[in-house]
DNA sequence: GATTGACCTGGTACCGGTTTCACAGGCTAC
DNA sequence: GTAGCCTGTGAAACCGGTACCAGGTCAATC
């Protein structure tokens, strides 16, 4: 493997004037620059990769830290914070934890090795305090509102507006009595809160009977259909967190041939087009671009990404 | 920022001592290693992950080449792989192509440079032979039948078998006339030939009105939808390259309300699912895993992936 | 008593780049 | 005439690790 002391010795020059020439750097006379240009191309020299971080200190690469790769959610985020990524040159690395807290340590140590210069949590086990400490070995964010308590980057849609919003509408459809859906009620706390708070706003307390908690796949929304389908008083409609979900939960309905509910789903997928129910778009993408241009920033360290209702 | 030269120095031992303490080597007394352990807590030291991947000539790093990421049959790829790498300690990077020939070209050079032990192509718009040529910098794997011509490592799904398959059903359920719909076909010129040759073994040659090119998306499956609906001789069943793209059809069938066609999706997503349609399960994650086997073995060239038939 | 080999330890070259600094020559300004 | 600046170049330190090699101790073996 040629390097570039190689080409240095072979060009008669020195080692910094080939890394002038290779870096594009002022103050080399035009014939060396052609000679050595010439001589790089001739042995098919690429620089060292490694070496340059090791020795800039940067490695141009994000961490995206997330449970699995293959859920519509993040393959969505991960998308945005790819595309923006690659515009500005930096790599992306996934880091799965698969909900496993030490994995999310591990990965936050590894910030500490120099691995990552950010790391862009899409959901996060361990408390923000943890993060926090962490955040003199390299940028991090997080795609979720971390309120005024804590100093972390985040980006972040307004999930309350949008549950309003949503909830209004089933109001104004003659809804009366919503049952709602959330993933694991631990994971994200902010989920249950937010979703209690939308739901204060607009129909009152939410009943606890209401609540289906622990719901990730469309499988899950196959059992909140149950759950649902069985409730006394009976529901209405149906917030989920999630239009697979939304659409188990429909589908349940259907293969039981029982009067169907209004569902809203979130994240406008596929699935709601299909089963037809309105939905909420978080866009995104444009969540994962906005937590990729925070990650390399050092100004900024709040972007709110604006939802959108589409009713079906 | 703390390296292994505080440590030996503040320790009172060598350098080498303390590199062999933190890599659980031998030969190192016992009181030693704790005291130097102990320092390594205290200061919070991390070894810097550069400096050691330099220095060992390698980065337990796995490039996934793809043209975007936020695509079901990506998506379940990058899962598999991702997941199979994890639990080997091998990071892995998305390198996203939006079907580029020149970024495609750009990531073979960064071979060059050690960015990557490996790179797995989910999909390429270069020459197996142009990859070939990248081989002597790091191992490449390819996600298709390269033929016996090739000697890239590759790991790939039975398409013509699982098509024979498809076709030989859709027979038996007694549709005469079936259309096909593929990507865009210069990009995977496997992708018609196999299909061809699945329909010759079947129905007889392919009629070029039968096939219709270019699908990728949900969208593209409902213009194809249009395609076939005003064709003469009209088809009764259709082979679509992915699930949203056959779900794409149907929604076409259904919302001009037209006498609905057998469709036959792949990659057993949700979709197939929702519109119960038929779809052939590639097992996408298998074939992820295997390929990541592939690229840090250096024996075994080509592994089989068997697809499944899922009737509906 | 000499040889052998396992156990410890440190020195240092090396991985392949970047960056700082010193120095030299030519040009302009006063 | 010289002070000052821009251009061009190379030597060498540095980034932070690994690994080879030399050298030393000590118990076991012949």
């Amino acid at each position: 493997m040629t390097n570039i002391h190689d080409i240095a010795r072979l060009s008669g020059y020195s080692v910094s004037t080939v890394s002038r020439v290779i870096n594009h750097q002022k103050y080399v006379a035009d014939d060396k620059r052609q000679k050595i240009e010439t001589l790089i191309k001739e042995l098919d020299y690429v620089p060292n990769r490694l070496a340059r971080d090791l020795s800039k200190g940067q490695t141009k690469t994000i961490g995206i830290v997330l449970p699995y790769a293959n859920h519509p959610y993040f393959a969505r985020i991960v998308d945005g914070i790819v595309s923006a990524g690659f515009a500005k040159g930096y790599k992306v690395t996934l880091l799965p934890t698969n909900y496993d807290m030490t994995v999310e340590r591990h990965y936050l140590e590894q910030l500490k090795s120099k691995a990552y210069d950010a790391l862009i949590f899409t959901s996060r086990s361990n408390s923000l305090d943890a993060l926090e400490r962490y955040q003199k070995y390299g940028r991090i964010v997080c795609c979720e509102d971390p309120g005024t308590s804590s100093c972390l980057a985040a980006a972040y849609t307004d999930r309350l507006a949008s549950y309003v919003r949503a909830l209004m509408w089933a109001k104004q459809q003659g809804c009366q009595n919503v049952g709602v859906v959330i993933s694991r009620d631990n994971l994200i706390s902010a989920s249950s809160r937010v979703t209690r708070m939308a739901y204060q706003e607009t129909y009152g307390k939410l009943p606890a009977a209401n609540l289906f908690t622990g719901a990730v796949t469309f499988e899950d929304g196959y059992r909140a259909g149950r759950y649902f389908a069985k409730l006394k008083p009976s529901v209405d409609a149906i917030l989920a967190n999630g239009d697979d979900i939304g659409a188990g939960i429909q589908d349940y309905y259907r293969a039981h041939q029982l009067t169907p509910v209004k569902i809203i789903g979130q994240e406008n997928l596929l699935s709601s087009r299909l089963m037809q129910f309105s939905t909420i778009d978080h866009h995104l993408e444009a969540l994962g671009k906005a937590a990729f241009e925070l990650s390399i920033s050092h100004g900024q360290k709040h972007q709110l990404i604006k939802s959108e209702f589409i009713e079906r």
